[in-house]
DNA sequence: CGGTGAATTGATCATCATCAAAGGGCGTGG
DNA sequence: CCACGCCCTTTGATGATGATCAATTCACCG
């Protein structure tokens, strides 16, 4: 049983959030709270698919294991996400590995669960498709992304998603390692460490995990710019 | 309404193929047919969402305009798939728009009637997801392509893909024009003319649409080898 | 035929990966 | 408590890959 902290850290998802209250008690009652620590599997893509998953402290990260040993990351989970949810109510295995980045907490719906909580109430599908259709869309931003912008690009608007709104200088924090960055953003740890030397041209200064951003809008508004030419002196 | 063969082929899709035929029948007898053009836009990334889709004939590519002019290739549907399952039971804006790349008929579902079907008939959710699911599944592999793999590597995936599991020659045709194929593998055009021409190194000739893979296997083995390195003398 | 847009080619530059080496932080064992 | 070692990170030098700009060729269509 979860404590009260702990169940509205999990109604933060989408998925928890999307069903009805009592639906969600419901649930989270029959729910086991998994404790990994950092670098811990939660799962192994090709193994059967039977639970899903919220985050309620630490990180996760969905990762592809090629065959040619490097590993590309899909996707990093914050506390209060929910993931593999769509494979609740399908027989296939899952398509990545996910695993802890830091010390983590993790709320545990076996899918046996799940689908008979479905015969009773067909919100539940609704919540999965909910949950589904913001992965899917988040993967298509994802894919422009990676097929119209640079690696500085990318990393510029890591860091400023980080920063959030701010418009005066900040300092945020990485929440992982930089070779973990890296492999999310599609570069080479050395790239990366590159790219930051090369913002610090842009008012971004990086001292270990700690990012500065100096101006953000500035920063922001370089990213559009960028991509008309290169910066107008 | 839908004649035989278009009702088959409407049912080789993920949505209306996870259909029990009853369903599906019902489903589809609500349905237009749409007769597009060459370039005609089926929905513009933004609008309302209104429609379930499926291609008939023709072929479909979803895009994504950046502000900056640029549009990326997100997707292209061939017929036997259908797209845009995932909105129908949530009220947001398409986040993609659609188009016809070559003369093209849909199956158009209308959201209002899939939702009055789901209330006699849970089994539309399950179809929804089902295609969700498959198109989420699809978006993981591309962003993992986009991120360890060359140019090089995602064309010569690209058309080893068109030719199946043959293991002999083969001549394949790109179903669209190459600078639409270069969008949808992330890159210009110009290097995408380029890509070919080195490819010719292993054994694939181009003439116009035409691809011409002279031993598919050994293709095949220079993607897995490449990774690794250049490629053993 | 002439025109229009796609596709190719060339030359050059920016971006990114690779290989190698050197710092730097952190934990374990002495 | 310090020293050593390990791994992450950075930096350097170089080569591969892809983008850009410009010019030309090609195919299709009025």
């Amino acid at each position: 049983m979860l404590n009260d902290a702990d169940y509205e850290r999990a109604r933060q998802s989408v998925f928890f959030g999307t069903l009805p209250e009592e639906n969600a008690r419901s649930l989270l009652a029959n729910c086991a709270v998994l404790n990994l620590k950092a670098g811990d599997p939660v799962f192994q893509q090709g193994e059967p698919a039977t639970t899903i998953y919220a985050v309620l402290d630490g990180l996760i990260k969905l990762s592809i294991h090629s065959r040619s040993g490097t590993d590309t990351v899909v996707e990093v989970f914050h506390p209060g996400s929910s993931f593999a949810e769509a494979l609740a109510f399908r027989d296939e295995p899952y398509p990545v590995s996910a695993s802890a980045i830091l010390d983590a907490r993790l709320v545990a719906l076996p899918n046996r669960v799940a689908r008979a909580e479905l015969l009773s109430s067909p919100e539940t599908f609704r919540a999965v498709l909910a949950a589904t259709y913001v992965h899917l869309h988040k993967l298509i931003r994802q894919v422009e992304q990676l097929k119209t912008n640079t690696g500085v690009q990318r990393v510029a608007h890591f860091v400023l998603a980080l920063a959030g709104e701010q418009t005066s200088t900040t300092t945020v924090e990485i929440p992982y390692e930089k070779h973990t960055l890296a492999a999310l953003l599609g570069i080479k740890p050395e790239t990366l460490s590159r790219v930051f030397r090369r913002l610090e041209a842009h008012g971004v200064t990086v001292q270990g995990s700690q990012v500065t951003i100096s101006n953000p809008s500035v920063l922001r508004k370089m990213l559009e710019g960028e991509q008309i030419h290169g910066q107008p002196a």
